[in-house]
DNA sequence: AATTATTTGAGACTCATTCACAATAAGGGC
DNA sequence: GCCCTTATTGTGAATGAGTCTCAAATAATT
């Protein structure tokens, strides 16, 4: 059994949840694409590969996917939410084209720990951030 | 005239749009407050005071001040967007519980010059960003 | 196989936000 | 101030992402 079926097996297991064809047709679906893709974008996909999954179960799945730190859900500031797994791929955040609606991804550890300091100070238990850069990407100047 | 007012005006007038009773209104009920608020608690704090300004006008108003960087708009992850002014008052980043939703302000001037580090890297224009820390406020824990 | 519990699909529904359009009000010149 | 042109407003309808309901289908348990 591939890896990634695996472990989403563990995660619906331990959240007392079953395996279905269709929860591991959107994970697999998800899990096979770096885009930065909305919930339309999967379903239609899906849709076109003859996989029949309802609308509802790709937003009740990805909703489980989230909550588990497999998926990460982005909201652009326009439109739907965009989501991307999180396998194999150290965390970044985001520079969005406010122009051409490009997704830049960027990695800063500096940040990452002034933001765990920050959270510290305040005595807040920080369980997960948005950073975002909004503006004008390079080929759009 | 109130430094509030005059620079309302200013602006308007840089957008070439007619200062207004209704957007004097919608500005004035922003301004005077701290809080982070929805569309709908200023409409209804207006409406209150006796002051008929209709839903519409209050988003379409609120549009121009965010565009023109007097008014914040604050996605907090769940219902609508909040916002507040941002008079007299440095840039903040945004501390949410996802417990109680209650709203906490943090400044790290550190983390804003590593952001425009990032940009200037990528060669991409900030324009502006969202700097969240989502999770458990020290009195929920 | 029968029983019980979960999941699914379809479409209705919610709710924030936007839109269309007729009525109203600003601003600039006279 | 008055007229004219054009922008703005209020109303309510429309939109659209996301959620919910519920009957039918599927899975697990006995
Ligand atoms: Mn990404
Ligand atoms: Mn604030
Ligand atoms: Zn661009
Ligand atoms: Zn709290």
């Amino acid at each position: 059994m591939s890896k990634n079926k695996e472990k989403l097996k563990m995660v619906l297991h331990k959240e007392g949840l079953r395996f279905t064809n269709q929860r591991e047709a959107v994970w697999n679906e998800i899990v096979t694409c770096d885009e930065h893709r909305n919930v339309d974008d999967i379903y239609m996909t899906l849709r076109k590969n003859g996989i029949l999954v309802s609308r509802a179960t790709v937003y009740r799945t990805i909703d489980v996917l989230v909550k588990n730190n497999m998926v990460r859900k982005l909201d652009v500031g326009v439109g739907p939410s965009k989501f991307e797994h999180k396998m194999n791929a150290p965390h970044h955040d985001h520079m969005i084209c406010i122009q051409c609606g490009r997704i830049e991804e960027f990695v800063d550890d500096q940040i990452e720990n002034l933001q765990d300091s920050v959270a510290k100070e305040y005595e807040f238990k920080l369980v997960r951030h948005i950073h975002q850069l909004f503006g004008i990407c390079k080929d759009c100047q």
